[in-house]
DNA sequence: CGGAGATTGGCAAACGTTTACCGCACTTCG
DNA sequence: CGAAGTGCGGTAAACGTTTGCCAATCTCCG
């Protein structure tokens, strides 16, 4: 059943027809009237594909995340489609699992399905993908790490703001010895993390003793084998901060298992603000970042891109920012403060 | 860049092109290098909307979730996606939050794009989309509910297999009060899942106390909300099974700020096996419906039914066998047995 | 009442492919 | 050497829309 069908039995042309369903110009209220009766009698709906076709736009935009079983990422998700479906448009998904391969053919596939534009949430791999990308004139938004050219925008994470808060919370709390599990140091977001860490450390006079940074991988396995070793260093931390909530959730795991209990003998703070976070025991102290506004700004940064006629020199950037957000997890340090202190510290910040 | 251009390129005409490109055929091995040399020098890839007007194929399949925000899917979504795209197809993605406006929107949607195929994997809300679905010749895969039609396959999961364990294992470490936290009651497979425990109680001669059984809604909070009133009632469980991992995460939380100790106190048995119930303190003993399996049939039934000329009478059944999956949740029961022989007891059995 | 201008509908081209059909050239066999 | 058969390439139609352009009709004013 095909606009044709509806024409013929509404007795309009196919172009009154389609000119009625789109409401675009004026189309005799009772012409239109007769389109539409038949439009519902019959069920019909227009073939997208024929419409792209002649009008070059798909109204699909493409998505890239990292993993989509990394539970930060369906937050994101679910937000940015929900968004996209408001506004008509259709989105395509895929998890690239780090892969070069497997980017390489979503991209692929993305220009061969035509899609009006890209998010690329995959905090800092996005070298390989511009490449095949940036020469056509597609709408980009990356996060953190996208070029200043035309047509790509970028969402900047302010990750310092959340950061300097974990840490100057653990430094009001008596902590000194503050121990960082970092995640893969060859993604960019990982970097800009710990670096973050290091700065907000100095801004207050503290040293970070390079025996308390170990390198993680962003999995709770990570987390876990860096607590392994910081908790049976000759010097141990007596707080620690993670790059992210799955290494914390590691770091928890690996701390059960060596009796060691947060927060009365280690604070822990995380980083996301993963759902899960707060059903951990205790509850985990973390740096928000809020995955429901990434998803909605890199919706709106690539819907504004889209509809821009002529673009800008170096398309547009966003900031998100970074919170710190108080649970259960962080106490008193152990030494010097009476026990009946050490407990609910963090109930009292809030 | 279209095909004519390659073709005018190559000096052959868009047929041979295509052809060669297609790899359809026998065309001339020179010819074909030729355009072939064409195409990678100017980077051509196919329109894939104006090949799917023409073949009326769209290489698309829908794929409908109850909610990617929920761990139990993304996991499923990536295996379905991940073999999608080996076979040269691409997924729609909707989340319907269980919101039948969302629902019937998301099919119009996929029948706008022309899906293939649609796999819908809600557990339990399919009248809805049915009558919308039903009557194009559309292929569709449900899982438990869907109704034998042609076109129409269904993965029908065993629950009783590996609830039945649960209860066994539970029963030979002497539990007698075994709670049941169910999800809700609307949702088909939640009354499913509360049937194989029942029938599991019965088999074994247990009575199943009304009171010991709650509804619960799948989530943590539902989780939480259940085990406020099983820990306070007047006859308490030595043992819950929940319906679903979330459910069981709300339980332990719950049960952490009351005071009651997993195992120790009381076993806890969780339902799907979500990635992060082994993260959980102590690990979640869980009965395992394996995600990436549910997702690599779903796919494989809905590519069958599509590649099949003539359908079958009553479309195809899957099975999927669930599990148990022995952790550290779950111990003696609190009387009787001495302090020694009540810790480890999942150990002893795995 | 006539004509200019505005409004509205229809014809047909165009979007980028695939593929049925046809014709041509070459091979092979009588 | 000629006819029949085989294999390959090209022409053009078709897929289902949108939309530019033109024609027809209507309105309003002089």
């Amino acid at each position: 059943m095909d606009l044709r069908e509806i024409a013929r039995r509404a007795g309009v042309s196919t172009a009154t027809a389609s000119r009625a369903i789109n409401r675009v110009t004026n189309v005799d209220p009772l012409l239109s009237r007769r389109v539409w009766k038949v439009v519902d009698e019959l069920g019909y709906y227009p073939n997208t594909q024929a419409r792209a076709l002649v009008s070059g736009k798909s109204r699909i935009f493409g998505l890239i995340v990292s993993e989509i079983t990394n539970p930060f990422f369906p937050e994101i998700v679910a937000t940015f489609e929900r968004i996209a479906v408001e506004h008509g448009y259709e989105i395509l998904l895929t998890s690239t699992v780090h892969d070069p391969k497997l980017m390489a053919s979503s991209v692929r596939r993305m220009m061969e399905r035509r899609v009006d534009g890209v998010a690329v949430i995959t905090f800092g791999m996005e070298e390989l993908l511009l490449e095949d990308l940036q020469l056509r004139q597609l709408p980009l938004v990356f996060v953190d790490v996208g070029p200043a050219l035309p047509r790509i925008s970028n969402i900047r994470i302010d990750y310092l703001h959340g950061i300097r808060q974990a840490i100057q919370h653990l430094a009001a709390l008596r902590h000194r010895r503050i121990g960082f599990v970092s995640g893969p140091l060859w993604l960019k977001s990982a970097i800009a993390r710990k670096d973050a860490f290091l700065q907000s450390m100095q801004e207050i006079g503290f040293a970070s003793d390079p025996r308390l940074i170990m390198e993680g991988n962003h999995t709770t396995e990570g987390g876990m084998a860096a607590a392994a070793q910081l908790l049976n260093a000759p010097i141990k931390p007596t707080a620690i901060l993670c790059s992210n909530d799955l290494t914390a959730i590691g770091v928890m795991k690996k701390s059960d298992e060596e009796g060691v209990v947060i927060p009365h003998d280690l604070s822990l703070i995380g980083f996301d603000d993963v759902r899960l976070a707060q059903f951990m025991s205790p509850p985990l102290t973390t740096v928000q970042m809020s995955q429901a506004e990434l998803g909605r700004l890199a919706f709106k940064a690539l819907l504004a891109e889209v509809e821009r006629e002529i673009p800008t020199l170096h398309g547009t950037e966003y900031i998100l920012r970074t919170n710190l957000l108080l649970r259960k997890s962080t106490a008193m340090a152990p030494t010097g403060a009476p026990r009946s202190e050490r407990n609910g510290a963090a109930r009292q910040l809030k």
